[in-house]
DNA sequence: TAGTGGTCTAGACCACGTG
DNA sequence: ACGTGGTCTAGACCACTAT
């Protein structure tokens, strides 16, 4: 059981405890399209002294935070694109500067936006730099990390096997596309993906559409199917090539190999991807920092 | 060149606008024992409109953060330890709470330290579950994550070889300390440890120390060396068992290994660890989150 | 009851980027 | 000159923990 739309914790107006600002008229701005002033929402009832707390209790700034990740999610706002101002959803949202802007603080933690001093707070992209290493760790023993050549030997249309139904959180015989292709750094090739993608999401992806798309695939996903991956979660291991794996990256059978399994994720924590990436790590490293 | 102490950038007081609240003058508080009130520090000179803006800027609390972290540094707050509450800071360093708050919060999404609602500030520490998984990122394909026993092969003085001394920022031939050992998970040696400490901070580290320790080897340096790791980069690769590590980890030679190099560092960026791991992933993988 | 961190507001001023 | 995010302050109230 979600909570949100109807979870209001109290009755009376939130922390606006001295001017009476909470009449939810139209403000001085328009509109904006596709959100109508939202149904705010308070967050401390002042109730009697003996009154249990309310067992729900959500901040302002996290119920703002929904708010915004909504729009981000409905496509209001698109990836590259400016958000409103902390101004404009402070008055949008009937609350303060100060609880936008912590909201949008944890939103541009996460990644889902980033700001940009004297420009504004623009929706992420896989398109940029930063947030295509994010999902590629592989890094070259020498020289800069860099994107290499994408060969697509497959994409299909499948019924999900068991595994992979469960890792999407999806039936067994759901409709998921599988992809295998191979990337090629500075002429070798270094990793064979194995990809499945929620089918529901990815209809219409060919191998045309792959082989064509120049880029990262998720900023493919992002621009052509309206699906953003948000944060992945990787599970490693080395494992011996197999015949298959050795011949698409020209190595021995037996030799180590960095297995990856990735589960990706979109808006709401809901998995739409499987990749199982076996990477050759002769000149190139998986880096990772803890901290 | 570092820069704190003198690096004013500018000449009147800061934000206080209104209140003429720049006086150095010792505060109501009797001033902690090691911190003298420090030389606040200004960060915005009104300078005549046309005269180009200090180029060395740091805003308040980024200086503040700069101060509470030599204070942990120095150990004058120590791990496990609560540190003064956010009124006392303020009131200490001469700027608002909500300052030392915004510094505090750096400090916290660094685990540097931790906040506990109603309780105080603590400074992380490696005894602590949540800091432990951080440094030991091996889970097992089935039940939960836990510490195995660890036997200790070795322990030895010996001067850096160049890779080594390149890694630590030191000297080739300077004094390091070298640990080998052997973690065994539900009775299955699982990992093979190689490590270099830099000497100068690991005087007196004996094999029997480190086999009568019980616990991560982290909270032993913290608190009987003074040496804190804060984050630590990898470097990961697939690798084949040579002959060595395929007779201490019972695997056969050839095997496929996660080979994982580890950096560590402690405050100011300053590695003080070199760890080589052999892990064998048969029956757990290394777990890592994109995000 | 007292003290801690957590939330929220309001207003001022600054640095940055663009007209 | 203007609008954006960034910093800083001050004060109120809330939630949590301990005594």
């Amino acid at each position: 059981m979600s909570s949100l739309p109807t979870s209001l914790t109290g009755a009376t107006a939130p922390g606006a405890q001295e001017s009476g600002a909470a009449t939810p008229g139209a403000g001085t701005q328009p509109p904006p399209s596709s959100s109508p002033a939202q149904p705010l929402v308070s967050q401390t009832a002042p109730q009697a002294a003996n009154a249990v707390p309310s067992p729900t209790f959500s901040p302002l700034y996290q119920q703002i935070k929904a708010l915004i990740t909504r729009s981000l999610q409905s496509g209001e706002w698109k990836p590259g694109e400016m958000i409103p101002s902390e101004m404009e959803l402070a008055s949008r949202y009937k609350v303060s500067q100060g609880t936008v802007r912590k909201a949008i603080d944890e939103l541009a933690a996460e990644n889902l936006v980033a700001r940009r001093q004297g420009k504004g707070t623009f929706v992420t992209t896989h398109h940029e730099d930063v947030v295509k290493f994010r999902f590629l760790r592989l890094v070259p023993d020498e020289g800069e990390p860099h994107y290499g050549a994408s060969h697509v030997l497959e994409c299909k249309r499948l019924r999900a096997p068991a595994e992979i139904a469960r890792l999407l959180d999806i039936r067994t015989g759901d409709s998921v596309v599988q992809i295998r292709r191979v990337l090629t750094f500075s002429g070798e090739s270094t990793v064979l993906d194995e990809i499945w993608l929620l089918g529901a999401n990815f209809k219409g992806l060919t191998a045309e559409k792959l082989t064509e798309w120049k880029g990262p695939m998720y900023a493919l996903f992002e621009a052509e199917f309206g699906t953003r991956m948000i944060r992945a979660s990787e599970k490693i291991r080395a494992v011996a090539a197999d015949e298959t794996a050795a011949e698409l990256l020209s190595v021995p059978v037996g030799s180590p190999l960095l297995s990856v399994e990735r589960v990706s994720y979109t808006y709401g924590d809901r998995p739409v991807e499987v990749r199982r990436g076996l990477y050759v790590t002769a000149r190139h490293y998986y880096q990772n920092d803890l901290s």
